[in-house]
DNA sequence: CTAGATTAAGATAAAAGACTCCGAATTAAA
DNA sequence: TTTAATTCGGAGTCTTTTATCTTAATCTAG
Protein backbone atom coordinates (compact mmCIF):
# COMPACT_ATOMS: atom_id res chain seq x y z
CA UNK A 1 0.00 0.00 0.00
CA UNK A 2 2.34 2.36 1.14
CA UNK A 3 5.19 3.35 -1.31
CA UNK A 4 8.04 4.32 0.10
CA UNK A 5 6.94 5.45 3.68
CA UNK A 6 5.50 3.35 6.46
CA UNK A 7 2.03 3.77 7.18
CA UNK A 8 2.72 5.32 10.51
CA UNK A 9 5.26 7.76 8.68
CA UNK A 10 2.85 8.84 6.51
CA UNK A 11 -0.22 9.53 9.34
CA UNK A 12 3.11 11.73 11.09
CA UNK A 13 3.26 13.72 8.03
CA UNK A 14 -0.52 14.41 7.52
CA UNK A 15 -0.92 15.51 11.12
CA UNK A 16 2.08 17.86 11.74
CA UNK A 17 1.07 19.26 8.82
CA UNK A 18 -2.63 20.10 9.98
CA UNK A 19 -0.91 20.78 13.76
CA UNK A 20 0.97 23.62 11.85
CA UNK A 21 -2.16 25.57 10.58
CA UNK A 22 -3.72 26.19 13.68
CA UNK A 23 -3.06 29.35 15.53
CA UNK A 24 -0.18 29.63 17.76
CA UNK A 25 -0.90 28.41 21.44
CA UNK A 26 -3.68 26.48 20.06
CA UNK A 27 -3.79 22.65 20.57
CA UNK A 28 -5.12 19.62 18.56
CA UNK A 29 -6.37 17.07 19.85
CA UNK A 30 -5.97 13.27 18.78
CA UNK A 31 -10.00 12.95 18.34
CA UNK A 32 -9.77 16.38 16.34
CA UNK A 33 -7.30 14.67 14.45
CA UNK A 34 -8.30 11.10 13.79
CA UNK A 35 -11.48 12.14 12.87
CA UNK A 36 -11.12 15.18 10.02
CA UNK A 37 -7.85 13.22 8.67
CA UNK A 38 -9.62 9.69 9.12
CA UNK A 39 -6.74 7.92 11.01
CA UNK A 40 -6.99 5.52 13.63
CA UNK A 41 -7.33 7.19 17.05
CA UNK A 42 -5.64 5.26 19.23
CA UNK A 43 -2.96 4.58 16.41
CA UNK A 44 -2.19 7.71 16.06
CA UNK A 45 -2.28 8.28 19.85
CA UNK A 46 1.00 6.39 19.82
CA UNK A 47 2.61 7.65 16.22
CA UNK A 48 2.04 11.47 17.96
CA UNK A 49 3.55 10.10 21.14
CA UNK A 50 6.83 9.64 19.29
CA UNK A 51 6.79 12.62 18.01
CA UNK A 52 6.52 14.15 21.30
CA UNK A 53 9.26 11.97 22.42
CA UNK A 54 11.67 12.64 19.50
CA UNK A 55 11.51 17.10 20.20
CA UNK A 56 9.10 17.77 16.65
CA UNK A 57 5.85 18.20 18.88
CA UNK A 58 4.77 18.76 22.21
CA UNK A 59 1.61 17.51 24.23
CA UNK A 60 -0.58 18.74 26.76
CA UNK A 61 -3.29 16.77 28.86
CA UNK A 62 -6.56 17.97 30.42
CA UNK A 63 -9.38 19.54 28.63
CA UNK A 64 -8.55 21.78 26.23
CA UNK A 65 -5.06 19.88 25.51
CA UNK A 66 -3.78 17.94 22.67
CA UNK A 67 -0.74 18.38 20.35
CA UNK A 68 1.23 21.61 19.27
CA UNK A 69 4.42 22.20 17.27
CA UNK A 70 7.61 21.38 19.01
CA UNK A 71 9.45 23.98 17.19
CA UNK A 72 8.80 26.61 14.63
CA UNK A 73 7.25 25.47 11.37
CA UNK A 74 9.72 26.14 9.21
CA UNK A 75 12.26 24.27 11.21
CA UNK A 76 10.64 21.54 10.72
CA UNK A 77 11.73 19.39 7.65
CA UNK A 78 9.47 15.95 5.68
CA UNK A 79 12.89 14.62 6.52
CA UNK A 80 13.19 15.39 10.11
CA UNK A 81 9.70 13.44 10.75
CA UNK A 82 10.36 10.28 8.15
CA UNK A 83 13.81 9.98 10.52
CA UNK A 84 11.94 10.10 13.50
CA UNK A 85 9.18 7.62 12.55
CA UNK A 86 10.92 5.20 9.70
CA UNK A 87 14.41 5.95 9.96
CA UNK A 88 16.72 6.99 6.70
CA UNK A 89 18.31 3.96 6.11
CA UNK A 90 17.05 4.17 2.08
CA UNK A 91 19.54 6.66 1.77
CA UNK A 92 21.56 4.18 1.09
CA UNK A 93 20.17 1.28 0.17
CA UNK A 94 19.68 -0.39 -3.22
CA UNK A 95 16.38 -0.12 -4.91
CA UNK A 96 16.80 -3.89 -5.97
CA UNK A 97 17.50 -5.23 -2.81
CA UNK A 98 21.20 -6.04 -3.12
CA UNK A 99 22.63 -6.65 0.39
CA UNK A 100 25.37 -3.65 -0.67
CA UNK A 101 24.05 -0.57 -2.46
CA UNK A 102 27.67 0.62 -3.18
CA UNK A 103 29.66 2.01 -6.44
CA UNK A 104 31.77 -0.89 -6.01
CA UNK A 105 30.08 -2.89 -8.32
CA UNK A 106 27.32 -0.99 -9.98
CA UNK A 107 24.87 -2.33 -12.24
CA UNK A 108 23.21 -0.84 -14.94
CA UNK A 109 20.33 0.99 -12.69
CA UNK A 110 22.99 2.14 -10.50
CA UNK A 111 23.22 5.88 -11.70
CA UNK A 112 19.47 6.33 -12.40
CA UNK A 113 18.78 4.86 -8.93
CA UNK A 114 21.56 7.26 -7.26
CA UNK A 115 19.83 10.24 -8.76
CA UNK A 116 16.32 9.10 -7.46
CA UNK A 117 17.09 8.57 -4.39
CA UNK A 118 18.71 11.75 -3.89
CA UNK A 119 15.84 13.24 -5.39
CA UNK A 120 13.77 11.90 -2.63
CA UNK A 121 16.17 12.86 0.10
CA UNK A 122 15.80 16.65 -1.64
CA UNK A 123 12.42 16.61 -1.33
CA UNK A 124 12.07 15.93 1.94
CA UNK A 125 15.05 18.04 3.31
CA UNK A 126 13.57 21.17 0.82
CA UNK A 127 10.14 20.91 2.17
CA UNK A 128 9.01 21.97 5.80
CA UNK A 129 6.16 22.06 7.53
CA UNK A 130 5.44 25.71 7.39
CA UNK A 131 5.25 25.49 3.36
CA UNK A 132 3.62 22.27 3.57
CA UNK A 133 0.80 24.01 5.21
CA UNK A 134 0.82 27.48 3.44
CA UNK A 135 0.29 25.54 0.12
CA UNK A 136 -2.17 23.05 1.23
CA UNK A 137 -4.79 23.34 -0.42
CA UNK A 138 -7.10 20.44 0.64
CA UNK A 139 -10.38 21.04 2.03
CA UNK A 140 -10.24 19.04 5.12
CA UNK A 141 -6.80 21.41 6.10
CA UNK A 142 -9.28 24.60 5.96
CA UNK A 143 -10.83 23.90 9.30
CA UNK A 144 -7.48 24.04 11.31
CA UNK A 145 -7.21 27.87 10.25
CA UNK A 146 -10.55 28.35 11.54
CA UNK B 1 12.71 -2.75 4.92
CA UNK B 2 12.48 -2.26 1.54
CA UNK B 3 12.30 1.00 -0.02
CA UNK B 4 10.07 0.55 -2.75
CA UNK B 5 9.41 -2.95 -3.82
CA UNK B 6 8.83 -5.67 -1.77
CA UNK B 7 11.21 -8.29 -0.77
CA UNK B 8 9.33 -11.13 -3.25
CA UNK B 9 10.11 -8.06 -6.21
CA UNK B 10 13.71 -7.65 -5.17
CA UNK B 11 14.28 -11.28 -5.55
CA UNK B 12 12.41 -11.90 -8.70
CA UNK B 13 14.69 -8.50 -10.13
CA UNK B 14 17.59 -10.12 -8.24
CA UNK B 15 16.58 -14.02 -9.66
CA UNK B 16 15.87 -13.26 -13.17
CA UNK B 17 18.91 -11.30 -13.73
CA UNK B 18 21.06 -14.07 -12.70
CA UNK B 19 18.80 -16.56 -15.50
CA UNK B 20 19.11 -13.84 -17.94
CA UNK B 21 23.52 -14.91 -18.03
CA UNK B 22 23.05 -18.22 -18.49
CA UNK B 23 23.77 -19.83 -22.09
CA UNK B 24 20.39 -20.14 -24.39
CA UNK B 25 18.75 -23.38 -23.09
CA UNK B 26 20.54 -24.02 -20.03
CA UNK B 27 17.95 -24.21 -17.19
CA UNK B 28 18.80 -22.98 -13.56
CA UNK B 29 17.46 -24.85 -10.75
CA UNK B 30 15.90 -22.77 -7.27
CA UNK B 31 18.30 -24.60 -5.27
CA UNK B 32 21.22 -22.75 -7.12
CA UNK B 33 19.39 -19.52 -7.27
CA UNK B 34 18.65 -19.89 -4.03
CA UNK B 35 21.98 -20.83 -2.19
CA UNK B 36 24.22 -18.66 -5.17
CA UNK B 37 21.91 -15.09 -4.25
CA UNK B 38 21.03 -16.40 -0.74
CA UNK B 39 17.08 -16.06 -0.68
CA UNK B 40 15.34 -18.04 1.40
CA UNK B 41 14.62 -21.66 -1.01
CA UNK B 42 10.72 -22.26 -1.00
CA UNK B 43 10.23 -18.75 -1.11
CA UNK B 44 12.23 -18.48 -4.23
CA UNK B 45 10.23 -21.46 -5.89
CA UNK B 46 6.52 -19.31 -5.29
CA UNK B 47 8.20 -16.46 -6.76
CA UNK B 48 9.44 -18.40 -10.00
CA UNK B 49 6.25 -20.17 -9.93
CA UNK B 50 4.21 -16.95 -10.30
CA UNK B 51 6.79 -15.28 -12.91
CA UNK B 52 6.13 -18.54 -14.90
CA UNK B 53 2.78 -18.09 -14.62
CA UNK B 54 2.86 -14.28 -15.73
CA UNK B 55 4.78 -15.85 -18.95
CA UNK B 56 8.60 -14.02 -17.99
CA UNK B 57 9.96 -17.13 -17.12
CA UNK B 58 9.38 -20.85 -18.34
CA UNK B 59 10.01 -24.22 -16.44
CA UNK B 60 11.00 -27.76 -16.67
CA UNK B 61 11.04 -30.67 -13.96
CA UNK B 62 12.86 -33.69 -13.31
CA UNK B 63 16.90 -33.53 -13.37
CA UNK B 64 18.62 -30.67 -15.12
CA UNK B 65 15.39 -28.76 -15.05
CA UNK B 66 14.85 -25.57 -13.98
CA UNK B 67 14.36 -21.98 -14.90
CA UNK B 68 14.82 -19.74 -18.17
CA UNK B 69 13.26 -16.67 -19.70
CA UNK B 70 10.00 -17.08 -21.32
CA UNK B 71 11.45 -14.26 -23.60
CA UNK B 72 14.16 -12.34 -25.04
CA UNK B 73 16.08 -10.32 -22.59
CA UNK B 74 15.87 -7.63 -24.03
CA UNK B 75 12.07 -7.64 -23.80
CA UNK B 76 11.94 -8.23 -20.21
CA UNK B 77 12.03 -4.82 -18.56
CA UNK B 78 12.05 -4.28 -15.04
CA UNK B 79 8.83 -2.81 -15.25
CA UNK B 80 7.72 -6.18 -16.33
CA UNK B 81 8.54 -7.93 -13.54
CA UNK B 82 7.97 -5.31 -10.95
CA UNK B 83 4.29 -5.83 -12.28
CA UNK B 84 3.88 -9.20 -12.66
CA UNK B 85 4.75 -9.27 -8.22
CA UNK B 86 4.09 -6.09 -7.10
CA UNK B 87 1.78 -4.35 -9.22
CA UNK B 88 1.98 -0.70 -10.84
CA UNK B 89 0.05 1.01 -8.36
CA UNK B 90 2.73 3.51 -6.90
CA UNK B 91 2.29 4.87 -10.74
CA UNK B 92 -0.91 6.80 -9.48
CA UNK B 93 -0.12 6.92 -5.38
CA UNK B 94 0.87 9.98 -3.00
CA UNK B 95 3.91 9.54 -1.16
CA UNK B 96 2.63 11.27 1.48
CA UNK B 97 -0.12 8.90 1.75
CA UNK B 98 -2.79 10.89 0.86
CA UNK B 99 -6.24 9.26 -0.58
CA UNK B 100 -6.20 11.29 -3.87
CA UNK B 101 -3.02 11.82 -5.52
CA UNK B 102 -4.38 14.26 -8.24
CA UNK B 103 -3.44 17.51 -9.14
CA UNK B 104 -6.66 18.95 -8.00
CA UNK B 105 -5.67 19.91 -4.50
CA UNK B 106 -1.59 19.81 -4.78
CA UNK B 107 0.40 20.11 -1.98
CA UNK B 108 3.85 21.98 -2.03
CA UNK B 109 5.67 18.31 -2.68
CA UNK B 110 3.44 17.41 -5.74
CA UNK B 111 5.54 18.92 -8.25
CA UNK B 112 8.83 17.19 -7.14
CA UNK B 113 7.36 14.08 -6.52
CA UNK B 114 5.57 13.44 -9.74
CA UNK B 115 8.88 13.83 -10.82
CA UNK B 116 10.48 11.28 -8.82
CA UNK B 117 7.75 9.04 -9.35
CA UNK B 118 8.34 9.26 -13.24
CA UNK B 119 12.07 8.93 -12.71
CA UNK B 120 11.12 5.49 -11.01
CA UNK B 121 8.94 4.43 -13.70
CA UNK B 122 11.65 5.51 -16.90
CA UNK B 123 14.00 3.65 -15.01
CA UNK B 124 11.77 0.39 -14.75
CA UNK B 125 10.60 0.65 -18.54
CA UNK B 126 14.39 2.05 -19.75
CA UNK B 127 16.32 -1.10 -18.52
CA UNK B 128 15.92 -4.15 -19.37
CA UNK B 129 17.16 -7.73 -18.32
CA UNK B 130 19.62 -8.16 -21.06
CA UNK B 131 21.36 -4.67 -19.89
CA UNK B 132 21.13 -5.49 -16.81
CA UNK B 133 23.14 -8.53 -16.97
CA UNK B 134 25.40 -7.35 -18.98
CA UNK B 135 26.39 -4.77 -17.00
CA UNK B 136 25.95 -7.04 -13.89
CA UNK B 137 29.82 -6.95 -12.05
CA UNK B 138 28.82 -8.92 -9.02
CA UNK B 139 30.59 -11.73 -8.04
CA UNK B 140 28.21 -14.03 -7.79
CA UNK B 141 26.52 -12.97 -10.92
CA UNK B 142 30.26 -14.15 -12.70
CA UNK B 143 29.28 -18.07 -11.80
CA UNK B 144 26.44 -17.60 -14.20
CA UNK B 145 28.05 -17.75 -16.89
CA UNK B 146 30.54 -20.42 -16.65
C1' DC C 1 11.90 -49.07 -16.51
C1' DT C 2 13.60 -47.17 -12.36
C1' DA C 3 15.59 -43.86 -9.40
C1' DG C 4 16.60 -39.51 -8.35
C1' DA C 5 16.12 -34.69 -9.21
C1' DT C 6 13.33 -31.16 -9.82
C1' DT C 7 9.13 -28.03 -10.00
C1' DA C 8 4.10 -27.53 -8.27
C1' DA C 9 0.94 -26.91 -4.68
C1' DG C 10 -1.04 -26.44 -0.36
C1' DA C 11 -0.81 -26.05 4.51
C1' DT C 12 1.47 -24.10 8.23
C1' DA C 13 4.48 -21.10 10.99
C1' DA C 14 6.99 -16.98 12.22
C1' DA C 15 7.79 -12.10 11.94
C1' DA C 16 6.49 -7.59 11.06
C1' DG C 17 3.20 -4.05 10.66
C1' DA C 18 -1.20 -1.99 11.64
C1' DC C 19 -4.55 -1.35 14.77
C1' DT C 20 -7.41 -1.83 19.40
C1' DC C 21 -8.40 -1.89 24.25
C1' DC C 22 -7.95 -0.71 28.91
C1' DG C 23 -6.60 1.66 32.74
C1' DA C 24 -3.49 5.17 34.85
C1' DA C 25 -1.84 9.86 35.14
C1' DT C 26 -2.54 14.58 34.48
C1' DT C 27 -4.81 18.86 34.01
C1' DA C 28 -8.02 22.38 32.77
C1' DA C 29 -12.64 23.77 33.29
C1' DA C 30 -16.94 23.94 35.71
C1' DT D 1 -12.92 20.59 44.72
C1' DT D 2 -14.91 17.73 41.65
C1' DT D 3 -15.46 16.18 37.14
C1' DA D 4 -14.49 15.32 32.66
C1' DA D 5 -11.23 15.56 28.97
C1' DT D 6 -7.19 14.41 27.44
C1' DT D 7 -2.47 12.27 26.83
C1' DC D 8 0.44 8.19 28.36
C1' DG D 9 1.78 3.39 28.58
C1' DG D 10 1.35 -1.30 28.20
C1' DA D 11 -0.67 -5.32 26.53
C1' DG D 12 -3.12 -7.61 23.22
C1' DT D 13 -5.39 -8.63 18.50
C1' DC D 14 -5.65 -8.75 13.65
C1' DT D 15 -3.67 -8.71 9.04
C1' DT D 16 -0.10 -8.97 5.75
C1' DT D 17 4.26 -10.43 4.46
C1' DT D 18 7.87 -13.55 4.68
C1' DA D 19 9.42 -18.03 5.27
C1' DT D 20 9.11 -23.17 6.13
C1' DC D 21 7.43 -27.86 5.71
C1' DT D 22 5.38 -31.67 3.44
C1' DT D 23 3.63 -34.19 -0.24
C1' DA D 24 2.47 -34.77 -5.08
C1' DA D 25 3.47 -34.49 -9.94
C1' DT D 26 6.74 -34.65 -13.58
C1' DC D 27 10.69 -35.50 -16.14
C1' DT D 28 15.51 -36.78 -17.31
C1' DA D 29 19.38 -39.61 -16.90
C1' DG D 30 21.14 -43.91 -16.51
S1 LIG E 1 24.37 -1.11 -8.28
FE1 LIG E 1 22.37 -1.59 -8.89
S2 LIG E 1 22.11 -3.14 -7.48
FE2 LIG E 1 23.99 -2.45 -6.73
S3 LIG E 1 23.28 -1.09 -5.38
FE3 LIG E 1 23.39 0.29 -7.03
S4 LIG E 1 21.43 -0.08 -7.77
FE4 LIG E 1 21.40 -1.57 -6.28
S1 LIG F 1 -0.48 16.71 -3.77
FE1 LIG F 1 0.98 16.25 -2.27
S2 LIG F 1 -0.33 15.04 -1.15
FE2 LIG F 1 -1.64 15.31 -2.78
S3 LIG F 1 -1.09 13.71 -3.94
FE3 LIG F 1 0.36 15.07 -4.78
S4 LIG F 1 1.87 14.72 -3.36
FE4 LIG F 1 0.42 13.53 -2.43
Amino acid sequence: MSIIFSRQCEYALQAVTYIALKPSGEMTSIKELAKILDIPYHFLGKILQNLVYKGLLISQKGPSGGFALGMAAKDITLFHIVEAIDGVDFTNKCVLGFPECSGKNPCAAHTHWGNLRDGIYQMLVSKNIAEMAKDMKKPEYQLAAG
